[in-house]
DNA sequence: GGATACATGTAAGATGTTACATGATTGT
DNA sequence: ACAATCATGTAACATCTTACATGTATCC
């Protein structure tokens, strides 16, 4: 169906803002160094060849015609909407939910008006089920090793614990607001 | 006083559990990778080369005399036991909060034999500080943009309150845990 | 004797950080 | 005219991923 998507987690963060609309590198620096949008460096040295390659590879085209100063806008290709709706459809597995959390909340943060409220909410419902799953997983954990580790190994796990707890929580909050 | 201490999040789990006592690349790849210590690569092209620098620059010797197999086990320098415990015992601020929670929660993990109790406490309050700042700062930034940002947008902004908010509740448990 | 687990390593490539470099435009 | 901000870029370096390579010891 499609080669292996192995999008970073700031390639995702561009493609899916110039999904709502057309960015520069200079905007997208801003957004990345003056919001609580996701945690990325907004460093020129990252940005620029991620758009060099985005470009290299027809995810995004400059948009013909001269902007203000030397500013060069952006915009996703039709091969880039599809890339980005195909990138943010993938089923929700365990293995996301532990060691990809961070994007899985930020591919939920950019599927408004790439993907439709029932697929939303079935990210949703997956998100849920595997972060149960693991939050019961790691219980099991901490109850067999109580009482052999030291306290500060204790309280870290509990707070892995009370992490995952806390996405559930989220998880159940936000299908039922998306149901309205 | 000292370098800067750019120390990566792979190379501080080395240091600190070689802190609770010698092993080989082969034992820290078993510890990352069947428990839920962290998040960290197994790969041995991540581990390997990581001992090699650990060596060359002197904070973890290999053990003298054969070990079963071709078992290579390293423990810690006096220089590295400085430079782990410097680390460790570093002051909490603004930017470790928003972009390396994470590895707070590693270092705290790795405090247990190196700091001392109050000294982890003081950790654990200038983290409660730092998040409830940060926790305030996200509220008042929902507020302002709530109601011009989309649904999904407004949900991953709660999900990050939410997130910093479930952190400060632990950190009070976790310094009322320390004061027995 | 063959599968599995033990145990270490390298090579190629992608990505990111830090620091530096360059020039245009706007405000005062 | 000068500073600040806008705007893009490169070079050196560090690190990590994936895939491959190699050999040993143990279990059945």
């Amino acid at each position: 169906m499609s080669k292996k998507q192995g999008l970073s987690t700031l390639t995702l963060a561009v493609l899916g803002l110039m999904g709502q609309g057309p960015m520069s590198g200079y905007d997208l620096r801003k957004v990345f160094s003056t919001t609580p949008m996701g945690h990325f460096s907004s460093s020129p040295g990252a940005i620029y060849p991620a758009l060099k390659r985005l470009s290299r590879d027809g995810l995004i085209a400059a948009k013909g015609g001269e902007s203000a100063r030397g500013k060069v806008v952006y915009r996703l290709t039709a091969k880039g909407k599809r890339v980005l709706k195909a990138h943010l459809s993938q089923a929700v597995g365990r293995d996301d939910v532990v060691w990809r959390l961070d994007e899985l909340i930020l591919r939920f943060a950019l599927m408004e008006g790439v993907v439709s409220n029932d697929k939303r909410i079935e990210f949703l419902e997956q998100f849920l089920f595997e972060v149960d799953g693991y939050v019961e997983h790691l219980k099991g954990y901490l109850a067999e090793v109580r009482g052999v580790i030291p306290v500060s190994g204790r309280l870290a796990m509990e707070h892995g614990i009370a992490n995952y707890s806390m996405n559930a929580e989220w998880a159940r909050g936000a299908i039922s607001t998306l149901k309205q």
